[in-house]
DNA sequence: TCGTTTCCTTATAAAATCCTTAAAAATAGC
DNA sequence: GCTATTTTTAAGGATTTTATAAGGAAACGA
């Protein structure tokens, strides 16, 4: 089970020396040394997120800030501050484990498999929400029995607003989380595919898609959590 | 989002304490002396499990093994264990975390609750007030069971008498507070709004926004924190 | 290269919200 | 009880935001 996972750390030689040690697990490692390069969109390529706590230019709890809402995968720090206020803050900002320096090469393994098979467990590969079946890896949506003829970017907006059912995105806020950062696009752009969408899913007679009046879109949260 | 949570250690001191830490956040705990007895059916009534690693009659690892196949939940180790092997063995065994002594409540209880928050799919942060629950990412108030149809500008000025219940606020700070620094809206513009809440809310019965005289508005403290 | 699909822009219509105005009701002080 | 001030209520228009439709640019595959 090969799994993507990105690192991320200033410290060079802390990079390869991780590489080398998750690689023997079979997994595909990316790794970065700025940290203010890390958009959101690039982590959902992801499985696993791992962070250094303390960088120069962006430390790794305002990047996890950042990026929590629009990723789902784990998201473990690697850090020196052996603090406690520290690590609490860093659980509360989503994060799934906070690894001590020094560790062992053993322990880090063990922990980031631990975490991956709990993903793989669990898989998030299909989910269903109002009515409508999103297969994440093949990156198409079912409703009933055909599947929705949805393009790319209509795909994307569509599977982000139910990720994240009940919560509100603006039109800029839905271009910028499908398509990078770029966020120049016009808003009736966004605008366009919603409209979109919803004559599909029109086909179907649902509409799960709300329009919060001054504030942007979101997928109806069904009544069970 | 109370969970329930089994511990299991032969050290009835640290049952108390890890049950007191645990409580704190809401969770419902229950503890067991004798690992012996923890059957597997019983394993998957619980949200999360807590075995520590070295007991007397039967060690946490060989009552892991012998419940993972059947339970799906989070298991997590405390241990005084430090060595690198046994944590290897852990993981290997389908440990989620691995806690060692001595540790602090507050890493404890981020541990578990990072845990518990990947199970249950992001939970809602929501305040309730003087009969009206809010959504506070979604934007939505809810009163009984059905969402309250407050436009934007009604919801801002509710949700934020609502976050200072208690205070009072002239009809310009509202403004202030809730449409940005030019407040030169006609205070009677937050008359209407004011109006347009309570004829919502009436609907429900309650009236939490209370008139002081020649002063503004504020919202019912209730007696209950 | 051509044709198709997807995406973005523009323009117009429609809808909802917000603000203003004015009159009625309530309050506090005398 | 009377008056001045403040709040409540009601209705209308102005403004803002969204929906819809149509056209053109850009990307893609054959």
């Amino acid at each position: 089970m090969m799994s993507k996972l990105l690192v991320v750390d200033d410290d060079l030689d802390m990079l390869s020396l991780v590489r080398a040690a998750l690689e023997k697990d079979g997994h595909q490692i990316d790794t970065e040394a700025d940290a203010a390069t890390v958009q959101p969109a690039r982590c959902r390529l992801y499985d696993l997120l791992l962070f250094d706590v303390m960088m120069p230019d962006k430390d790794g709890f305002s990047l996890c800030r950042r990026i929590r809402a629009e990723v789902d995968c784990p998201i473990l720090f690697l850090t020196a501050k052996a603090e406690e206020a520290a690590l609490v803050q860093g659980f509360g900002l989503g994060a799934d484990d906070y690894i001590k320096k020094p560790f062992s090469i053993a322990e880090l393994r063990a922990r980031v498999n631990a975490h991956l098979r709990r993903e793989v467990r669990q898989p998030t590969r299909t989910l269903s929400r109002g009515g409508v079946r999103f297969d994440i890896q093949a990156k198409v949506a079912i409703a009933g029995e055909h599947t929705l003829p949805f393009t790319k970017g209509e795909y994307a907006i569509c599977e982000h607003l139910a990720l994240h059912a009940g919560q509100v995105f603006t039109k800029e806020q839905l271009y910028e989380a499908v398509f990078g950062c770029e966020a120049e696009g016009d808003p009736s752009a966004v605008a366009e595919h919603i409209k979109n969408i919803r004559a599909k899913l029109k086909a179907d007679a649902i509409s799960p898609i709300e329009t919060v009046w001054g504030v942007g879109y979101k997928w109806r949260k069904s009544s069970v959590l």
